[in-house]
DNA sequence: TATCAATTTCAGAAGAATTGAAGTGAGCGC
DNA sequence: GCGCTCACTTCAATTCTTCTGAAATTGATA
């Protein structure tokens, strides 16, 4: 059988034209190159050289030292983007995240990633929890991050950090008034508008208030706006409010467990892709750190 | 460093979908399987398979997979375009011959050394022994067919076979009423067209002859039409005259010095490619068999 | 023709791959 | 839930390959 690391020692010697150099080139000594060099021979059948002085190359030899070259070459590069992929220097990385984390949080941390990663290819969805557990789930996207809810199936959530819900009122307010933190029996009467992440808090209270609400509003900036134009009030998560908006104030609630737990979302069975893996790693260090600092805590 | 047979390995058990089978397929143990896909993973920098049942890949297997393949399809291919060009099977070969034997000797031999070389690309050019001797020099044919002569510098002379000559003159010519060899004094008084091939008869007298004709035709066809048309007669090797002309005759001369030797034209410092050696060694045993019994002897 | 350097040859040494047996662990039926 | 089975892995011994260093050979050069 003939070894590529025949054809590459072959190769360097007719590059050097002689023996001694093309074997301190690979490292051997040279009896070692003009064995490899005669078994080379026997087993593709003519001779490479024209002598024994390996300067003159037979046809055979021109032959052997172009294709030769050419599989060197291509092995080599084929090698090199297997490693490159194993070290997840190349290689596509889709992402699915709530927003408020693909806008306040994302930036920074693909920044830093992609720092050391130039050629990794990535998509962002920027969309709500249940349609990213559904990307994640179908193997659209490698990674989700979302809300936590009930893991069911095939996809996997492991917390990130925790998310203190706030009330968002326009700043003229009377509850702005209060320098305490607001308690549900506080919005007794108030105008409530529901939205796609205060419907997961828990509470009861807070339940009964939200049943009576009748408006529901998905989209974070429609919301504001109707905040701002005075239609309501509503619960949002810390973090998706982090950009202050002018006209409006975000109140502390009282209620300790009115907090959404964001998470990475990935499938159960499939081993992630290296860079799937790396960014998985990179993300479990860097994301809490990075939303302690947005919230400023 | 990663072998590619390690990838061979690999790529077996990846379409076999466990280590035994593959074993089974490339000659080995399972352990040994087991230790050079482990030896492999170790390289690369990853895992190839999710699991160690090694029926599914991991992403970065499926893209070994893929390379991999390719690698062993590509090398394979390599090594085996150098055989077949080792081996003569593949290659090109340029022939430079005098007419005579272009004509009257290699449609056979080609034929023949080509049934079992289909592939190889066979150029043949028909001119004298002059520009086949320089064409062999050049490196323009790989090798020639022609006349002996003072062998100068770089090319080599191997016999192949000799060729008598014979006078050509018109079928109702008094000289055809002899019915013994022509002897050259028979030919005093004679008109004599002299020929490229002609002027190399050493007998002195010949060259009185010789010497006193007008006449010298360097194309065969024109030169049997002057015969033909009675301008005079001629002196040519049997084989040239092989094909019977109409109304001229071919008389043996008593001469029996009077022929030329015809052999292989070749470079002597630069070895031949596989095929030329190939048709070098198929030409000496077979031209002189076919030279043989195209003349009748 | 003698000399010198390059190459080849050879036997032993070093290193790599392979084997067979024992061990591990996941999946499956009882 | 227990133990069986099958597939794979691990380990130490073995075998096979490749390498080395010394000596022999070869070819070029003076």
């Amino acid at each position: 059988m003939i070894k590529l690391e025949a054809l590459r020692v072959f190769v360097t010697v007719a590059e050097s034209g002689n023996i001694k150099d093309a074997a301190d080139a690979v490292g051997r000594t040279a009896s070692a190159v003009s064995m490899t060099l005669k078994q080379l021979e026997d087993e593709i059948g003519g001779p490479l050289f024209q002598t024994d002085r390996k300067n003159s190359l037979t046809a055979l030899g021109n032959l052997m030292l172009d294709l030769g070259r050419e599989q060197i070459r291509s092995f080599d590069k084929s090698v090199s983007i297997m490693r490159a992929f194993a070290h997840s220097r190349i290689g596509s990385l889709s992402i699915a995240s709530v927003p408020s984390v693909a806008t306040n949080v994302l930036p920074p941390i693909l920044q830093r990633f992609l720092q050391t990663r130039p050629q990794v290819q990535v998509e962002l969805f920027d969309i709500d929890s249940a349609q990213v557990r559904r990307m994640v789930e179908s193997g659209v996207a490698d990674i989700g991050i979302a809300g936590e809810s009930r893991t069911g199936g095939a996809v996997e959530f492991t917390p990130l950090f925790s998310d203190r819900f706030k009330l968002l009122c326009k700043d003229d307010h009377d509850l702005c008034r209060l320098e305490r933190p607001v308690k549900w029996s506080d919005l007794n009467g108030a105008t409530l508008i529901r939205n796609g992440a205060s419907d997961r808090i828990e509470a009861a209270d807070y339940k009964q208030l939200s049943a009576l609400s009748l408006i529901t509003v998905y989209n974070v900036t429609s919301l504001v706006a109707m905040v701002k134009a005075g239609l309501g009030l509503t619960i949002l998560p810390s973090l998706t409010m982090h950009d202050a908006h002018e006209g409006v104030a975000a109140l502390d609630l009282a209620d300790a467990t009115a907090s959404r737990r964001v998470g990475l979302v990935e499938r159960r069975d499939v081993p992630p892709s290296p860079v799937a893996a790396a960014f998985r790693a990179f993300a479990l260090k860097e994301i809490p750190a990075i939303v302690a600092e947005r919230l400023g805590t």
